[in-house]
DNA sequence: CGGCTCCTTGCACGTATGTTCAATCCGATT
DNA sequence: AATCGGATTGAACATACGTGCAAGGAGCCG
C-alpha cells in the first residue's frame, strides 16, 4: 500500500472498512475481528464506531412501503405531505423531543440530498440540533445554502448561523454559500438594493433553484420562544405588530397567519428569507417540527402549502390530526 | 387499529419498526425502548433481531467511492468487471470462506434486485448457501426464475434446486420459476423438442430478458469436487470427455474452456443452461467464487466475459491478479 | 371441559460491547 | 537532541446484549 488513495487517514479508513465488513456483513464478534486485523478488541469498537459516524456503514429503515403508520397515513390524507413521525414517549420534555426527533433527521437526511444538489437550510434551534448529528454521506458538486440571514444588532450572526452551515457542508463535502446579511433589514430600500447586487443574486438564484429546502419552524407565540424572538433580532414593537397582524409563525423569518396568508404583514418586506411563492417551487420542502407548542404554527406551514415532506413527534402528530 | 393491514404480523412488526427506531435512529438502550413499549428487554432483542432478518432494517457498506481496495481497483482494470473483495482470512478453510462469501453477498444483494426485475438462479453449493442467507427485502411483481434444470438419474432435483430457488422468492416476495428438466438431456433432440414446447419456451424467454443472473462457478477438475459432478450427473464417459476437450469450468451446467471459448464441447448441446450468448445480453451477471481451486474456472468465465459483477474472497482475489 | 401442543414472555446467566484510564508513540517545536 | 502536546493503544472495568429455560397463554382436538 505503498501509494494509498488518500495518505492521511487511509490506513484507518480502510481498516475501519474491512470491519465493518467484518462485523456487519459476515456477523464475526469484535474479538475476531480483532484478531483479523492484529489489533485490541477495544480498537476494534473504536473503528466501528468510526465506521458509522463517517457514514461509512449506513443503516436505514424501511417502512414495508405497505405498512406507513397509522398517524402517518391520517397526516398524509388530511394534509398531502408525507409524514414520518417520529416514536418518542409522551412523558419526555419539550428538550428531549426536540433532541430525538433531530437525531432521527438526521440519521435519514442522507436519503435525500445526493451529488448534484442543491440544499437550502434554515437556521435556528431544530436546525442547530439536527446539525449536530448529521450523518456525513460524501457527496460531489453539491452546495448548501443558507435561506435567511442571521445578523442582528448584536452580531452579524455568521458564528451561529454559518457553524450549523458548515456542519452539514462538512458532512456531504459539499459548498456552502452563506448569506451575510442581517435577519431583518430596517429599512426595505436596502434589502431591494442589495438583492440587486450580483453577489447576493447569485445566492438568491441558488435559492430559487435548490432541490431540497430544510427548516423548522418558528412560533413567535407560545410557550417555547424561538431562538428569532429570543436573540434579540425583533424589537417589542414589532412583536407587537406581528401579533395585532394574526401571525402564528414563520419558516426562515418570513411570517404566516394561521390559514397561511401573508399579504400585509410588512415586516416580511424587510426579512431575508426566501418569499413563499419562491419556496413552493422547491421540489422537497422538509420540515421538522417537535413539541406541540409549535401546533398551530405547523397548522399555518401546512394550510400555505410550504411542506412536503414533514417530520413531527408522535404526541404532536396526534395532536395535528385531531380536531382543527 | 382496528383495520390494520396484515392482521396476523401487523402488531409484531410494528413494534419492531418502532424499536428500530428507536435503537438505530435514536441511539436508546433495549432497556429504555423496552420501558417505552411496555415490554421486557429481552423482547426487544428479539423484535430487532426479527426487525433485521426480515430486512425492516437495512445495514449497508458503502466504499466511500473514491475508495475501492487497491485490489479491487486492479481487478477492475485488468477484467473489466466491478470487484467485490470479501475480507477472508488466510488461514480460513474453504468451508468457511464459502460461507463467508455467500453471508456477504447474502446481505448485499437486495442493493441490486427491486421490484419489478427478473433475476435468473442457477444452483450448486455456492447458490445454496448465498440461499440459506439472503436478506429479505419486499418488491412486487418481480420473478426468480431458474437457469438450469436439476434432474438426474436418480431425482427429479425438484427437492433441492426448488428449496434454493424457494428461499430467494419468499426473501424477495418473487414469483418463483421453477425449470422441471434434467441438467442434461440424453439426447440433444429431446431438448430441441421439449424447448418449442410453449410451457419451455416461456421460461427461456424469461431467462433472455432477465435483468440479473447470479450463480457460482463449477470447476471439474480441481479439488473440492462441485456439486454436478458428485451427485450422480455425470457419467465417467462424459467427464473423461470434458477433460479432453480442455474445459476448466462451468456456468449453470455450461461448460468453458480456459480462454473461454465453448466451440466443440458436445455436453453443452445436451446441457440445459443459457446459451452464453443469450446469457452476455442479461445487464447484471453477479457470479460469485471463494476458494482457490476455482481460480482456473473463475479466469476462463472472465475471458468468456460472463461476469460484470464479481464476488470473490481474498486470498483468490489476490491470486486472481498475480501473473497469468 | 381437560389435555395437548406450539408460541410467546420474562428471568437469569454468560458473553459481547462501550468507555475510562494510564502508558506509549509520534511529530512538531524549540 | 530534548521536550511537549495530542493522538492511539490495550487492560480493566461497567454496561448492554443474546439466549436457554421454565412458566404462562392461546388455540385445537378429543
Amino acid at each position: 500500500m505503498t501509494y494509498a488513495t488518500d495518505p492521511v487517514q487511509s490506513d484507518r479508513s480502510r481498516d475501519a472498512l474491512t470491519a465493518a465488513h467484518l462485523y456487519y456483513l459476515q456477523d464475526l464478534t469484535m474479538e475476531a475481528i480483532a484478531q483479523e486485523l492484529h489489533t485490541s478488541r477495544s480498537s476494534v469498537s473504536r473503528l466501528l464506531s468510526h465506521a458509522r459516524e463517517t457514514g461509512l456503514v449506513n443503516i436505514q429503515i424501511k417502512s414495508p412501503l405497505d405498512a406507513p403508520s397509522h398517524l402517518e397515513q391520517q397526516i398524509e390524507a388530511r394534509f398531502q405531505v408525507t409524514a414520518h413521525v417520529v416514536p418518542v414517549p409522551d412523558s419526555a420534555s419539550d428538550v428531549d423531543r426536540l433532541e430525538r426527533v433531530a437525531l432521527s433527521v438526521a440519521r435519514i437526511l442522507g436519503q435525500y440530498f445526493d451529488s448534484n444538489m442543491t440544499m437550502g437550510i434554515a437556521w435556528g434551534s431544530t436546525m442547530n440540533a439536527i446539525s449536530r448529528h448529521v450523518t456525513p454521506k460524501q457527496t460531489h458538486n453539491s452546495q448548501v445554502v443558507q435561506l435567511n440571514g442571521a445578523g442582528n444588532m448584536r452580531t452579524t450572526g455568521l458564528g451561529y448561523a454559518s457553524e450549523i452551515l458548515g456542519r452539514f457542508g462538512t458532512a456531504f463535502g459539499a459548498h456552502v454559500q452563506q448569506f451575510p446579511v442581517p435577519a431583518f433589514f430596517d429599512d426595505p430600500a436596502t434589502k431591494q438594493a442589495l438583492w440587486r447586487e450580483r453577489s447576493i443574486s447569485r445566492l438568491i438564484d441558488m435559492q430559487a433553484t435548490m432541490d431540497i429546502a430544510l427548516f423548522g419552524l418558528g412560533s413567535p407565540f407560545s410557550g417555547v420562544i424561538s431562538r428569532v424572538y429570543a436573540g434579540g433580532y425583533l424589537e417589542q414593537a414589532e412583536f407587537d405588530a406581528l401579533s395585532t397582524a394574526g401571525v402564528v409563525g414563520d419558516v426562515a423569518t418570513v411570517f404566516y397567519r394561521a390559514d397561511g396568508s401573508t399579504d400585509g404583514i410588512t415586516l416580511n418586506e424587510r426579512s431575508t428569507g426566501p418569499d413563499f411563492t419562491v419556496l413552493r417551487r422547491t421540489p422537497r420542502r422538509i420540515c421538522v417540527v417537535a413539541g406541540r407548542s409549535k401546533l398551530a404554527s405547523l397548522r399555518g406551514a401546512l394550510a400555505a402549502r410550504l411542506i412536503t415532506d414533514l417530520f413531527v413527534d408522535e404526541s404532536t402528530a396526534r395532536a395535528l390530526v385531531e380536531a382543527p
